[in-house]
DNA sequence: CATCGGACCTGTTAGC
DNA sequence: TGCTAACAGGTCCGAT
């Protein structure tokens, strides 16, 4: 489910119930998500939360002796709830805190984690994570620089998160159509005036995309659950067989990296 | 090294 | 209507 846009959204909607809270309890309801939850979590219990981070997908609950690191895989979501509420179906974890509500951690395929950064550490899924896409130094250079000699596809090249963090299947796609770039082009023979396009795409539409709320396909809502409107301006993802919104023709489908991708024939070159 | 495929899960939908 | 197969927004890890 979610890339860059719907973790800020979630990280914008939890900031403002969870910073200067104490953490009053954490209920576990498994053992684990896609990885077991450490018993450092419980480092967490009685500390107040200082800084609500989003560091590529991934969410960050600081507090003086550790992050609450978060990752919500295809389909996590996390809500604010009162802490009274009744748990649903895949309601995996609750952060209590110290007003009653709880940060309700929910998710079905149980790809997403939880896990714990120590204080003055960076985590080791953290470590090796390329560029911010709307940090200052993501440009086409960048792209560039890292491309060369690469040769995977274009739009793999860009969903590697050790290249620029944050573009998933659905950014990814609706990026190389803005700038008008095949997806399945080789990533090491594309030009820098077109990584410089595809830089200037990525982060148009990333920011315009956390402006929208996201993108709401089946199931992602904001912690106040409400769904995002992004979906409605895609161009090109899951939109295969159907006129381009541009010139008509009609959407090309392929899987590149065991990944559907679809593209305009005659916009993408 | 770079690249590829399998694996981890459940829920929804398309197709027979 | 019901069953089955395919597919879904991610990414780690092992094999090649």
């Amino acid at each position: 489910m979610p890339e860059l846009p719907e973790v800020e959204t979630t990280r914008r909607g939890i900031e403002p119930h969870v910073i200067g809270r104490a953490v009053r309890g954490l209920i576990l309801r498994r053992a684990d998500l896609r990885w077991p939850f450490p018993q450092a979590l419980q480092n967490l219990i009685g500390e107040r939360i200082t800084v609500a981070e989003r560091r590529a997908k991934y969410l960050l609950l600081h507090s003086r002796p550790g992050a609450a690191l978060l990752h919500l895989g295809m389909s996590g979501s996390l809500r604010i709830v009162d802490a009274g509420l009744p748990p649903r179906l895949h309601d995996h974890v609750d952060i209590v805190l110290d007003d009653g509500r709880a940060l309700r951690f929910n998710d079905p395929r149980r790809f997403g984690a939880l896990l714990w950064q120590v204080a003055g550490e960076v985590h080791p899924l953290l470590q090796g994570l390329g560029l911010e896409p709307l940090g200052p130094d993501f440009s086409g250079e960048h792209l560039f620089a890292l491309s060369r000699g690469k040769r995977t596809t274009v739009k793999v090249f860009l969903m590697d998160q050790a290249v620029v963090v944050g573009v998933g299947n659905i950014y990814a796609a609706e990026s190389l159509f803005r700038a008008g770039i095949d997806p399945r082009r080789e990533a090491g023979k594309v030009s820098l005036a077109r990584y410089q396009r595809l830089a200037d795409a990525v982060r148009d539409i990333l920011a315009h995309a956390i402006t929208r709320g996201g993108t709401t396909l089946r199931d992602f809502l904001n912690p106040e659950g409400e769904p995002g409107y992004f979906e409605q301006e895609l161009q090109v993802y899951g939109r295969e067989g159907l006129p381009c919104r541009v010139c008509g023709t009609p959407l090309r489908h392929a899987t590149l990296g065991q990944r559907a991708t679809v593209w305009c024939p005659r916009c993408q070159r």
